[in-house]
RNA sequence: CGCGGGGUAGAGCAGUUGGCAGCUCGCCAGGCCCAUAACCUGGAGGUCGGGGGUUCAAAUCCCCCCCCCGCAACCA
């Protein structure tokens, strides 16, 4: 039986269009897709969007158009970025999906028979401008900034999710590692968090709210958006929040075929409740948790902060159109170090554009290309002509070993950069060679086999991250002639 | 004493199971002239934030201090 593997990316909350932070998880959810797909896994990979709430119903009233229609055109504009990214998700998950309302529903009425969720209380700000409770960041001053008003203390009745219960097990779960959190510096951070702190119990529905999804047995109220959102991880899979934990002990059934997650993507801003919340959520239906929850950080561009009012939140469709879609992707990929915060930026960005992708590999492959071309060798490359996992990645035992172990520990920048030594070392083979000075087309063969040999194999391990130029540098080296072509990466 | 990240060449960054300090851009000199004015080689440029300690050996481990930046759960 091949190995499973089974990515997601959190569901993006559609109170904002997508951005380059929603597109560097789902790009490097991508990347990591595609490998495990090349690796002949059974992989899926799952990505959506978060559409209830508070806030969604709030800005749609400002827009003065329902929910259901403004979520239909936020949403709609993340699938397109997706698409334009090529992104190779097998399924796209809204929470205002029937089917995911229903299990939603099955799911927490499970929890409630269970005595996990009991009617409590919750407290907070209210502000009688916006019918709504308010953090403590939401406020200026300490008043609503939209209506200038001191937010009352209120509390109100609201069914309530047992996480205290689970607090012991989660925590010995996550130090011993049976979910795992990546970088380690995150897992300290939680650890302490719940070693110091403690989980106290957290509201799971909410009275005011309307666009939501109704607690079953008591239609008064409606489930709070995060216990939605993270059952999204499950209902992607086509779970019916019925039948667990049987499936599982009986092979798989009840759309629970891929579960548990092998690896979970997100920012910093959501480990915690992905942490807490959501595994023990998981206790609570009697599921295996997430083996891996991976933390990747912040962008910030030109060094501050990505943010609405300074004006330099980069959008995906910006990045497609001015380098292309396998440019962007590199870009993306290559510009930090996953699971840290990174600077970028369009310098930035230009810079490695020209750098790496302009007169790195582009040059590189049509160097090669008309060297052959011109010297009208057939080169007999290996590779990609046998069946099986090595026909997608190529023939260099050496470089799939030590680019596989870069994957797997999420290190994107360095699978790259061992790529790009091949290339480096193509070029200075070259340089040293002068094969263009020979007459002997056998001599100029024994050089030019080997360099493009090089560039084949590099281009099989690049498809994670540039899957479009990955195929045309195959097409193009495998071809009995081996033709120039057109630039892969025009200048800057 | 809230938690965490960062401070390495002019700029941007990699490098922590301790072992001659590296990459990209920029600058200087040379080579090549096949390739997208691309490519290759060499050079200048660093007391690896500061101080102390451990060690034959520290950017890397330990202690103290300074500076910058995130996060601090009902906010997805």
């Amino acid at each position: 039986m091949p190995k499973k593997f089974y990515i997601t990316t959190p569901v993006y909350y559609v109170n904002d269009v997508p951005h380059i932070g929603h597109t560097y998880t789902t790009v490097a959810a991508d990347v990591l897709a595609r490998w495990h797909r090349a690796l002949g896994e059974e992989t899926f990979f799952l990505t959506g969007t978060d559409e209830h709430g508070a806030k969604i119903e709030t800005k749609a009233r400002e827009m003065k158009i329902a929910p259901r229609k403004y979520a239909d055109e936020i949403s709609t504009k993340f699938k397109q970025a997706w698409r334009e990214l090529n992104i190779s998700h097998d399924n796209f998950l809204r929470t205002t999906d029937p089917a995911h309302v229903k299990a939603v529903q099955n799911a927490l009425q499970q929890m409630y028979d269970k005595g996990d969720i009991y009617l409590g209380k919750y407290e907070g700000l209210y502000c009688r401008g916006c019918e709504q409770y308010k953090s403590e960041r939401d406020l200026a001053d300490g008043l609503c900034p939209d209506h200038l008003l001191a937010p009352e203390k209120m509390s109100e009745e609201c069914y309530t999710f047992r996480l205290s219960k689970y607090q012991d097990k989660l925590l010995k779960l996550i130090k011993n590692n049976k979910l795992k959190i990546l970088p380690v510096n995150r897992k300290n951070e939680i650890v302490n968090f719940i070693e110091d702190q403690g989980l106290e119990d957290v509201s799971f529905s909410r009275k005011n709210v309307g666009w939501g999804i109704p607690i079953p047995w008591d239609k008064a109220h409606t489930i709070y958006v995060w216990a939605d959102a993270f059952l999204n991880y499950l209902t992607g899979l086509g779970w019916d929040g019925t039948n667990a934990p049987t499936p599982l002990s009986k092979g798989g059934a009840g759309g629970l075929k891929f579960w548990p997650p092998t690896a979970q993507l997100m920012s910093k801003d959501i480990l915690r409740v992905h942490a807490t919340i959501w595994q023990a959520m998981l206790l609570s239906l009697g599921l295996p948790l997430s083996r891996t929850l991976f933390v990747h950080g912040y962008f910030l561009v030109d060094g501050q902060k990505m943010s609405k009012s300074l004006g330099n939140v980069i959008a995906p469709d910006e990045l497609v159109k001015k380098y292309g879609v396998d440019a962007s992707r590199y870009l993306l990929m290559s510009a930090t170090v996953f699971g840290r915060d990174g600077d970028i930026g369009w310098k930035k960005f230009d810079e490695k554009y020209n750098a790496d992708l302009a007169n790195g590999l582009g040059n590189l492959v049509s160097r090669v290309a008309n060297l052959v071309e011109k010297n009208k060798l057939e080169l007999k490359l290996s590779g990609f002509a046998r069946s099986g996992v090595a026909r997608k990645i190529g023939s260099d035992k050496k470089l799939i070993k030590a680019y596989r172990e870069s994957m797997e520990n999420f290190k994107f920048d360095q699978a790259l950069k061992l790529l790009w030594q091949k290339l480096r070392d193509s070029d200075e083979i070259l340089s040293d060679k002068k094969p263009w000075k020979l007459e002997d087309k056998k001599a100029v063969k024994k050089i030019l086999a080997p360099v493009a040999q090089n560039i084949l194999n590099a281009a099989g391990l690049l498809e994670p991250f540039m899957p479009e130029v990955s195929q045309k540098i195959i097409n193009q080296f495998s071809a009995k002639q081996i033709a120039k072509g057109e630039p892969l990466f025009p200048r800057i």
